[in-house]
DNA sequence: CAAACGTGGTA
DNA sequence: TTACCAAGTTT
């Protein structure tokens, strides 16, 4: 049997039961896909259930909040996913009457969704034959060709595009995608793969080659830059102060604790001679508490240094119009990055 | 095109 | 404890 059949012949006895296959309803699949974009199964299930329940249909999305969106998103990361994809379903709903658009570009012009995404929606929900290709398929194909080309280059890109269209099964596009990427979730991992019960290991190039720990073959990695920050968990009253956070820079849309970022580690002590400091308290002399280190929080390209400085203000004190004042018990209603939600959990539940 | 964009699991 | 990297997209 070659690539294809055996590939699909495995897939239909073997793949794993999934919400998100129990439907062929373009909202569900879609909503899938952007979860599961860089985010491993067991991190998304519940995520995907979540949205599901809180919004049944494309419509539930469309009609929410963004504020609302991002609480559920909270804690899995790239939040730009969860604000696309409330962007791309208001747009569905006005621009398509709330159709989701049945072709190629047209799903691939929506916000947030690239050509993995565009290719899995159009296979998996329409039929199209479109093949996605993520970083299970390069791996699979990699190995199984023994094609060594780097899989984050434009070139290398392009000579596996080749290979995955010439694999794509024209008539069962949906399933054939989704058995790649099966097969490279569960047996073709990146780290001692199964290669004892894979359906393709009779003629698998990097077995017989002995180079699948080589396979397949990426360049560069970015480095991680150090950023300094403290927060100000402070106290007045029964209240404490927050801020969203703007566009460009990380955790766009989510809230956190005043901050003060600083270029290098400093001490408190300084801290309070710093100009951000005096300009956020304007004239009014804090009273520190008390303060914390939390372990270094680790981005894809970033490690986060940070301090929570505990401060106390009088009740009726106000900052400048850019915080809102809001009461501590209620502090659990927004959307935070996972490094603030850690401390909250610590400090107030 | 390279870099930005989160978080958690694994070795 | 570092390093990799997971159903990628945007700028």
């Amino acid at each position: 049997m070659d690539f294809t059949t055996s590939l699909i012949k495995w897939y239909e006895n073997d793949h794993r039961l999934l919400p998100w296959r129990e439907t062929s309803d373009p909202y569900f699949i879609w909503l899938s896909e952007v979860i599961l974009q860089q985010t491993r199964i067991d991190q998304g299930t519940n995520y995907y259930i979540r949205f599901i329940e809180h919004f049944p249909t494309l419509k539930d999305l469309a009609s929410a909040s963004e504020d609302e969106v991002l609480k559920l998103w909270q804690g899995l990361g790239y939040y730009s996913r969860a604000r696309n994809l409330h962007f791309a379903a208001k747009f569905i709903l006005n621009s398509y009457n709330g159709q989701f658009p049945d072709t190629y570009d047209a799903i691939l012009s929506l916000k947030g969704v690239g050509e993995y995404t565009a290719s899995a929606i159009a296979s998996i929900a329409f039929n199209l034959p479109y093949a996605a290709i993520d970083g299970n398929v390069y791996r699979v194909l990699s190995r199984f060709t023994g094609l060594d080309a780097p899989i984050d280059t434009g070139e290398g890109k392009k000579m596996f595009r080749e290979l995955a269209n010439h694999f794509l099964d024209q008539k069962n596009p949906g399933i054939y995608n989704q058995a790649v990427m099966e097969l490279g979730a569960v047996v073709c991992t990146p780290q001692s793969p199964d290669c004892k019960n894979c359906p393709l290991n009779d003629s698998c190039v990097a077995l017989r080659d002995k180079t699948i720990s080589m396979l397949p073959v990426k360049i560069g990695r970015t480095v991680q830059r150090n950023r300094y920050f403290n927060y100000l968990d402070i106290t007045s009253g029964s209240h404490t102060f927050i801020h969203q956070r703007k566009g460009g820079d990380i955790w766009h849309g989510l809230f956190e604790f005043p901050l003060i970022e600083t270029v290098a580690e400093i001490g408190v002590d300084e801290l309070i001679l710093n100009k951000e400091w005096s300009d956020l308290f304007d004239g009014i002399k804090p009273v520190i508490t008390g303060w914390e280190r939390v372990p270094v929080h680790l981005l894809s390209h970033l490690k986060i240094y940070t301090r929570f400085i505990r401060i106390d203000l009088p009740e009726e004190f106000d900052l400048s119009e850019k915080y809102r004042k809001v009461l501590k018990k209620d502090i659990f209603k927004f959307a935070v990055p996972r490094l603030v939600e850690r401390y909250l959990i610590n400090r107030y539940e």
